[in-house]
DNA sequence: GATTAATGCTAAA
DNA sequence: TTAGCCTTAATCT
């Protein structure tokens, strides 16, 4: 269950391990089977990320789209130049704990036989990556991606001019409370239930707040939190969102402080987890129901919102 | 050993 | 609005 910070990592992992090489794909699982020999034995070009959605483009043209969805998965395994490539996807762990990478020492010979219900398998000469339980796999048209994309919202990951006030625009014109704006995928792309829980709480705004009544500011600084942390999520590798003052244990570098100190794009391996900051200090609210609010001590809350858990501190979110 | 919930969306009804 | 995806970890009997 990705949020936008792993499929960014997954992109860059893709580009790392299988960029400009030509892949064998196929669909062991038999799901996939005619989408997979339209890129079969095709050169990947680009693997780029768009919110929760993760692009492959190939070289004649066409494009493989893929949404991970509640527990899809991805697993790699290869040589040497594959060291670090990890799993992403489906939860290993409480607090999105990417899967360490095994390397067994033992020498890469080909990959195994596929396990479970396997929708994607994409070879290369060095390594493999398997694709299992997606809510999408599929293969478009260079225009038919460019749709797909035009139909979500900005990705605060993708540092584009003019995404900000696309955002604030697109939040304030609806009544629709913040807390179901923000899993909207067409007002903004990449932000789940974790990720909406908490940086309500680190804005201090309460869920239930009509868009319309959040000046332009308020709204714009929203933003500007939620491309901090997850910034920081994709060079942690898992979503920390605690100042270093709120966590009991102390450990780790304070947010936006990741990992090298970069800005999630930069020299850090798109292997790297973060395991300095334990599981019980990453989060303010979420999964946090009947725990004292790291703040103000009140109990937080938590109630289902459009089919999903809503967690919030009554006592720092009003009401 | 069985059941449930999970960072989410798609497609059918 | 509901089923489905089809996995994993945590929580039950």
């Amino acid at each position: 269950m990705p949020e936008g910070h792993s499929v960014h990592r997954l992109a860059r992992q893709f580009n790392d391990v299988f960029g400009g090489a030509l892949l064998a794909v196929s669909s062991p699982q038999g799901k996939f089977t005619a989408g997979a020999a339209r890129v079969d034995g095709q050169v990947l070009e680009l693997a780029e990320a768009h919110g929760k959605q993760l692009f492959m483009f190939f070289r004649h043209e066409l494009v493989m789209r893929v949404h991970l969805g509640l527990y899809g998965a991805w697993d790699f395994g290869g040589d040497a130049t594959f060291a670090g490539a990890s799993s992403i996807g489906a939860p290993r762990r409480i607090g999105e704990q990417e899967l360490a990478p095994d390397d067994g020492g033992t020498p890469y010979s080909g990959p195994p036989e596929p396990k479970g219900a396997v929708r994607a398998r994409l070879v290369s000469a060095h390594g493999w990556a398997d694709l299992r339980g997606p809510a999408a796999c599929e293969v478009l048209t260079v225009a038919g991606a460019a749709t797909v994309r035009a139909k979500l919202g900005p990705d605060p990951l993708l540092n584009r001019p003019g995404d900000r006030a696309e955002f604030v625009r697109r939040l304030c014109q609806s009544a629709t409370p913040i807390a179901l704006q923000l899993m909207k995928q067409e007002v903004l792309a990449g932000v789940g239930n974790v990720y909406r829980a908490e940086v309500l709480f680190r804005r201090g705004l309460d869920p239930r707040l009509p868009g319309t009544s959040l000046g332009a500011g308020e709204a714009g600084e929203l933003w500007d939190d939620i491309a901090l942390v997850m910034a920081d999520g994709v060079s942690d590798g898992r979503i920390i969102t605690t100042e270093l003052a709120d966590r009991p244990s102390g450990r780790g570098a304070g947010a936006g402080h990741a990992l090298g100190g970069g800005d999630g794009q930069g020299d850090v391996p798109a292997s790297t987890i973060n395991k300095d900051v334990p599981v019980a200090d990453a989060h303010y609210v979420y999964k946090r129901n009947g725990l004292p609010c790291r703040h103000c001590g009140t109990a937080v809350a938590m109630a289902e919102l459009g089919g999903r858990k809503l967690y919030w501190c009554p006592g720092c979110q009003g009401g």
